[in-house]
DNA sequence: GGTTAAGCGGAACCATGTTCCGTATCGTCT
DNA sequence: AGACGATACGGAACATGGTTCCGCTTAACC
């Protein structure tokens, strides 16, 4: 699916092998630091769980958000593709969207602090923006159109507008026994209904 | 209103001149430097601003939430005292509670930076928590009380999980035109009407 | 085995928050 | 006025975490 090796031509030169292992212990040990603690664990704690220096991590991964892109990569794939499937397989385009964005929520408050990260305007972070919306915005895009074609919801909000309302609405979800984001999504979701 | 001075006996022995022109100093400075670089403005340089080392700042305020709510104090009193006025004289709870939030929505939005520290559970903030809800809290829970027995809104939200949310939906409003935190707020209150 | 460049480690540097203590100043008492 | 103790001050020193840089290592290829 990615870009990845067996391309189109000569770009590709083959990294060495100590580098490539490397890249994948990274990758494991951020996974791992990233549960315990947050998506902003210190570089020396992910570094030092690799087994590497910190100079390899930046080496790999220029910024943070290189490194959580990278890390998450996988899910929000499935969380793009699952766009279409629902509104194929859901009886409403509303019940779909309502189901994606579900998932998308699930995403983000079983990943300490990414929403968080997701929202912070810290230079590190910047990179976290675009990919995010790349991928999802036109999935999103695509689910607010269809209901709102259907006449099922308003008209007048954008799909970047509702990713980051519901980003947002997940900070801190998680921490707080007495704040539950699902159901406030719900709420800015049942909001969007015409009446 | 505070309890500071002509109080009921003797637990006030008067700080020294200079201890309070330097309070007054910061605060001045502070509120300056939270406008121009925001509520996590560095110490040092209000330090600098007012004229007086880092000692001097953690004497009078030991932890950044101090400052701020010194800071903000009287702009969150105004906006509790607001609530009991509304109900008064708004047509129906809804409009209150619609009004309220919009009082509440232009204070976080026009402090930069204020919403996501309200949201942050960085340690230096955490004061900032109990004095928001304590003050605000009640307010809130009674304009979303009178609206429920009027029978306008749903029974089962209560005034932390609202002012939560409406506060996260503020995070990052003021850095980009394309998102509209009063938009969000609007269909969160409008998702909460029964129809 | 020899050569070379990709890759590595981690010391060093920078920015920030926080603590601590020698010194200066205030307020008061004589 | 002068002296004296308490209060408050300043800023150096320390802690933490991100970021850079360069001498050394080692994989890859001849």
């Amino acid at each position: 699916m990615t870009d990845t090796e067996s391309g189109s031509a000569q770009p590709a030169p083959q990294k060495r092998a100590d580098a490539r292992r490397n890249q994948q212990r990274l990758l494991d040990a951020a996974a791992a630091a990233f549960i315990t603690s947050g998506v902003d664990a210190p570089v020396r704690d992910i570094a030092t769980k690799a087994g590497v220096g910190v100079g390899t991590i930046y080496r790999h991964f220029p910024t943070r958000a290189d490194l959580i892109v990278a890390v998450y990569r996988h899910q929000v794939e499935a969380c793009a593709e699952a766009g279409p499937t629902l509104l194929a397989e859901s009886s409403t385009p509303h019940t779909a969207l309502a189901r994606w964005i579900d998932l998308f929520v699930d995403f983000l408050v079983t990943k300490h602090g990414l929403a968080e990260a997701l929202q912070s305007d810290d230079a590190a972070f910047e990179n976290l923006h675009p990919y995010f919306l790349d991928r999802l915005v036109p999935v999103c895009a695509q689910l607010l159109d269809t209901a709102a074609t259907a006449g099922e919801i308003v008209r007048d909000l954008d799909a970047y507008e509702l990713l980051r309302g519901v980003g947002n609405l997940c900070i801190g979800a998680g921490n707080d026994s007495r704040y539950d984001a699902r159901r406030l999504v719900a709420l800015l979701i049942a909001g969007l209904r015409l009446r």
